[in-house]
DNA sequence: CGGTTGATTGAGGCTGCTCAAAAGGTGTGG
DNA sequence: CCACACCTTTTGAGCAGCCTCAATCAACCG
């Protein structure tokens, strides 16, 4: 049944079902429940704020385009980024689902940003066990990422860091269909927001970065990621991609 | 309808479904489905392997009663401890839900743990979309500690870690009853365990504890933790309780 | 009582931080 | 087309939080 192109007739695969399709085999049916996010969807420009620390948007927004990251300010200047946002990836929410949130999104890149209200979310979860299942796979995925940061901060050298977490961006790149035809990827972060996901400050980053550039490990600039020796880098950091799946 | 108490009538509460009921509310259909966790749970000696890192237990093992953490250990001897896991959390699964385990888990305390087969799990989940939920919320709550352990590692400075540790861990003990009479609670952790859970060296952790002791702010010894000025350790610690729920 | 584990203390060193400034890039307005 | 502002990257110098290595002390246990 090729081409059901007439408007409005098949909702275009986007990008929230093609992630949880990776953790379970759905139906039309539930394809349908999920529905046509293209038209609750927004574009939203680079460096926009998605989610304020408090908010309670009573909804959940999954992101659909573009890059975007979690991130926790204090009040004195110091600044964590929490996690990185493909396309797929669930940016928030709240409402009867948790409480404010306890952490600001912000959009890395001009980003496209759909919302499901809250009560229309857990009633879909309700009315499909595989979305439901589909979910509490994706958010074990997402803890093992989170306990993969845990590592990298707690243990971890500055270059050790940097090598881990640009060996995970670039699988999970790489599942998106993002990595260019050349082989780097796209990643629109200063050396600054680098340095905040890493726990590192803008300058030791900077130096770090140095490094693994002489020793032709990677190249990171105008927010674009080479990495020119894969293993080199998994080496490194001590990467192993199992958790990412 | 007071008192059933022949055996085996009704499945005594265990901490699981005590948890899960944090997030929603269960009928009696949805408390049996859980089931009487006790037939299949099992005693566990202080310090013992729970899960091995790269271990497929095929099952979903639910921590009943005592503490535990889950970890993750490199070849040259560095370790974090990922997360203090109390009455109710999950120790880790495998099987269909998810990969092999990418930690171990030890516990700490003796501990009780039950088994339930991941077919079974995933069988109760489908049946049960009330379940379902109150373990997607589960799932949130948990990213949000472990969003809370990056802030840590990655911003804050020795005597802020272990303030923000002692803060979220009295909590959680609270929630789950487990706050002593004198207002103290059990954390048998080595302070190179605290360090490993904080990215701390147990030398410098223990400097740190000295001067928080003679502060007059906290107590940690022979695995008891006394909090003696709550409010102050919660402005050290930039501690606000609302992830937790 | 020796052995083991964990807490404590000391001295010295390194990774990564702070402060400061210069250099390079980019967009805007005159 | 230049001047200017702004942002990011880069570099330098000095500092400090935390680490490493090592030894001692304290508690517990068979």
């Amino acid at each position: 049944m090729p081409d059901p192109s007439g408007p409005n007739s098949v909702p275009s695969a986007n990008a929230l079902i093609t992630k949880l399709e990776r953790f379970a085999t759905f139906s039309e049916v539930e394809r349908e429940a999920i529905g046509d996010l293209d038209a609750s969807s927004e574009w939203i420009a680079p460096g926009k704020s998605i989610i304020t620390a408090g908010d309670s948007p009573e909804a959940v927004l999954p992101l659909l385009e573009g890059l975007a990251y979690r991130h926790k300010d204090f009040r004195d200047g110091r600044r964590q980024i929490l996690s990185l946002l493909l396309p797929g990836d669930i940016c928030g929410g709240s409402g009867e689902l948790s409480g404010p949130a306890d952490y600001g999104v912000r959009s890395l890149s001009r980003a496209r940003i759909a919302r499901i209200e809250s009560a229309h979310f857990i009633a879909i979860v309700r009315a499909h066990p595989a979305i439901a299942l589909a979910l509490i796979k994706s958010a074990l995925v997402e803890q093992a990422i989170q306990r993969a940061w845990i590592v990298n901060l707690g243990q971890r050298h500055a270059h050790e860091r940097i090598a881990h977490l640009l060996c995970e961006v670039a699988h999970r790149m790489n599942d998106c269909g993002l990595v260019l035809s050349h082989g780097g990827f796209e990643l629109p972060l200063t050396q600054h927001e680098l340095g905040s996901a890493l726990g590192l400050t803008s300058v030791h980053t900077n130096r770090v970065l140095q490094q693994l550039r002489a020793e032709q490990l990677i190249e990171f600039q105008g927010g674009v990621v080479h990495i020119h020796d894969a293993p080199r880098l998994q080496a490194l950091a001590d990467f192993d991609p199992a958790y990412l799946s």
